[in-house]
DNA sequence: TAAACATATTGATGAACATCTATATTATCG
DNA sequence: CGATAATATAGATGTTCATCAATATGTTTA
């Protein structure tokens, strides 16, 4: 999956906030959750959490599920990991894979 | 090799910005370069280098070597490495690839 | 030693941002 | 319908930060 130039930007970002890091780490670790349930593990405000979410749903590092008044977040692991790919690419770690061969 | 708590948040940080990715793009491609050449890619002043400089070997992503007048940096891949493995192993993107065996 | 050069530091400025309180919006339930 | 609950938005505030001009520090060379 090819991320563009502005969504590999806003993903850097949003991976800059410790806060931000820690949300998106625990809706990795529990798969699927709502806003209130995030709030929980955290000692920040409703919508500070609110802003976070926002923050990594618009990167696409996580995805929005409304479902009537609740609102579903999952982490998006293809965008993940064609941000750590593209990482990788521009920072020269991938050397030797460049081409992974499956046989 | 493990990366502490206070060098993986200055590392996420360092890479947010996109000169300090840039300045460090071009380091990982040209291999060595001090600080005039980097200044040279770039539109931005020498104390702007000289500060993201500062912050990438601050975060240790870059190491520096001084030559008497000059000052060269490069890449420093093990913390990089040691940056995206610990990233992936957050956002849970490595649970395949738990322990690769090389036979 | 004086001038020229490479890099670092200082201090200032404007923009971005994390956070909060207050309030709005939308959905459920009695 | 009215109350309660979940989430979002607006606006304010303090902090962090990217950047620059000016200057300092350290190094080479004429």
């Amino acid at each position: 999956m090819k991320l563009a130039t502005e969504d590999f930007d806003r993903i850097s970002k949003a991976l800059a906030d410790p806060q931000r890091r820690a949300i998106l780490q625990k809706l990795a670790m529990t798969g699927k959750l709502n806003c209130s349930d995030v709030g929980a593990f955290f000692d920040v405000s409703q919508p500070t959490v609110s802003h976070h979410l926002k923050e990594l749903a618009t990167a696409h590092v996580v995805e929005k599920e409304k479902q009537g008044q609740f609102c579903f977040y999952h982490v998006n692991n293809e965008v993940l990991s064609a941000y750590v790919s593209e990482l990788q690419r521009r920072l020269g770690l991938n050397a030797v894979l460049a081409t992974p061969h499956v046989r």
